[in-house]
DNA sequence: TGGTAAACGAGACGGTACGTCGAGTCTTAGG
DNA sequence: CCTAAGACTCGACGTACCGTCTCGTTTACCA
């Protein structure tokens, strides 16, 4: 089949080697040279995939299939939200996916088409899978009916995007709990009037 | 102790022309060459001063007097966290302070040196002005008996910081009072058990 | 022979280059980044041929032909070393032949590579040059039998060189007739036995 | 004469250093900067008398007391040149007269000033005395009559030179001896008439 | 003999160029 | 036409010295 000239076959090793030179030295240091050089690729060969430096690192981590991140329903909502956020951790504390993720979010920073792939490619469904778990348990009357269920999602994984990307405080399941408690309990000395 | 031959007024020059120079093309495309010839000034008269680009900017971002950031006491723990996020999301909000922030915090995730210093010199004694005011309000009885003070200052600038570097949607004061109200409230649908 | 795709279009190019700058200010002043901007060509495409300025120079001065320093057969041997001797004067007096010439053998003095090159490819072709007239001549009686052939081009051209390099005194075609007459006559105060 | 407050003995260190550097790393590697630490001087004492680098080492060199180049008078010219031209030879040939001579030679090729003051205060002065040893010897009828005395310190030395800054072929007792014989036998084959 | 101006060490300074590196584009030869 | 290879332009890196210019601090003259 030669019509495809284009082998998907050197498009997965390209973005494989990609994945496996950021691990050894990161993002930063990572050159197209390298990349090229170590796939036995013409540096064209890999232009003609992607734009850039970025968006090809881009897609090497999320195409990187990370999985197990939806959403189960046991009934129990706060169980399975932890249960989410318990994998989300794991997977970002075992290397590579922690730094990986990070470097990807800085270069986010400065460059916006990494940023909008990022959020169309793995925020938004992210957020989606949530918010539809919620609505679920919202129905089931597991939630306090007037919190503002948009926001879930920004309130439970802020902080943990704020110790992933500031502070580095590690992220363990007994911090999840503590959050979750935080978070379902409130802050208020009483059930507000 | 003559170390100390290296004129402040250099110093000063030199981080506000890459303060300048920042905001008109971006940390990503600040040049150390750009910013000696802008400050009339010799590179080694800069490396002298910072060991890399992004030491530099730090400094310059950092010591560039953001003021306003500390908590006032007006005796209601709301209103007053209320009133430090609007400043800190006004400041965010109007150029360079925003864009510049976020490529602060971007160049952080590759630079552990960056990343510790940025700890040091603004997140950390943000932190601390956060608890000290919330120890206060505590002690007042504003505030949930059991709610765990150490989470607070994440749960409340985690979703802000989610928002500036992840999704980019605006912080506007209503976005500040939801997020206020969702956090002192709780999710839980009654006084939990 | 995958080795050779540096196109030959460039290498040409920077040379001539090379050579209009040096002759504008001088080797010393001679700097790769004007030969580069000027030239029209990227740092690296200089280095990739040349490992230094130094014997890009060298290249440029003795591959812009330097041509007519040929002897001539006219069976008169001291007319045909005159020839010679005249023309490479007159090339010499000529700008920008001398200064570079005299620059050049300046970097030899401090650059053993240079040094060497300027040897095989100018000097040493020279001197065979004359030897061989000069062996000419012997056969056919024009000089002294027991005349040290092997010194002959030193001792021409050692003068010459003397006054290029060490006095700057002018080399007319008058001072070459006295250094011939000089040579051919010797200095003894008769015809030595 | 408060004029002369630089003290000689700063002087002749720092001469004495510069050499010191220039035998290890040679001209062109000495930097001011090396000459001062070494010295244990600033660099503006070394500025402060002389304008440049190239001065200092032409200072330096010509200083270091190189004697024995005077010609003796023996009564015998050819023996008294020979003389001179074996302690030219020997001096040169040990380390570091020979490259230092050569790098400064070197130096004056772009260097006018250097070319000047190198010309003055050594060259002109061995040409003189030369010159004045032959004046002598044509008196005495040593010499053919009609030779070009003016010429005599040229042929006789641009030939070391040639060997010296050209060709580096060794400058021997032998070859000197060659080289007298050949300058005052001549090249021509009969008396010329 | 103490006061003061120069010479001094130290090294910061503005500059210029170095040689290296990598991004992204372009060229060549082969299949 | 796509590929591997790698040359190309461009621009920035961080370093090294140049020769100049402060800084205090000796020194050594002279008042």
């Amino acid at each position: 089949m030669n019509a495809r000239r284009r082998s998907a076959d050197r498009t997965e090793t390209i973005m494989q080697t990609a994945l496996d030179l950021a691990r050894e030295v990161g993002y930063a240091k990572l050159s197209m040279e390298a990349v090229a050089t170590r796939a036995g690729v013409g540096k064209d060969t890999i232009y003609r995939r992607w734009p850039s430096k970025a968006l090809l690192f881009l897609d090497a981590v999320l195409s990187s299939r990370i999985t197990g991140l939806e959403h189960p329903d046991t009934g129990d909502i706060v169980a399975d939200l932890r249960e989410v956020m318990i994998r989300a951790v794991d997977l970002l504390a075992q290397p590579p996916w922690g730094p990986l993720y990070q470097e990807l979010i800085g270069e986010a920073q400065h460059n916006p088409e990494v940023a909008a792939a990022l959020n169309e490619r793995f925020i938004q469904p992210q957020t989606a899978d949530t918010l539809a778990r919620l609505k679920t348990a919202e129905e089931q009357g597991q939630l306090a009916p007037e919190f503002d269920l948009d926001l879930a999602f920004e309130v439970l994984s802020g902080p943990l995007y704020f110790r992933l990307l500031i502070t580095h405080q590690p992220m363990t399941p007994d911090y999840i709990d503590r959050l979750l408690q935080a978070v379902f309990a409130g802050m208020g000395p009483q059930p507000q009037s």
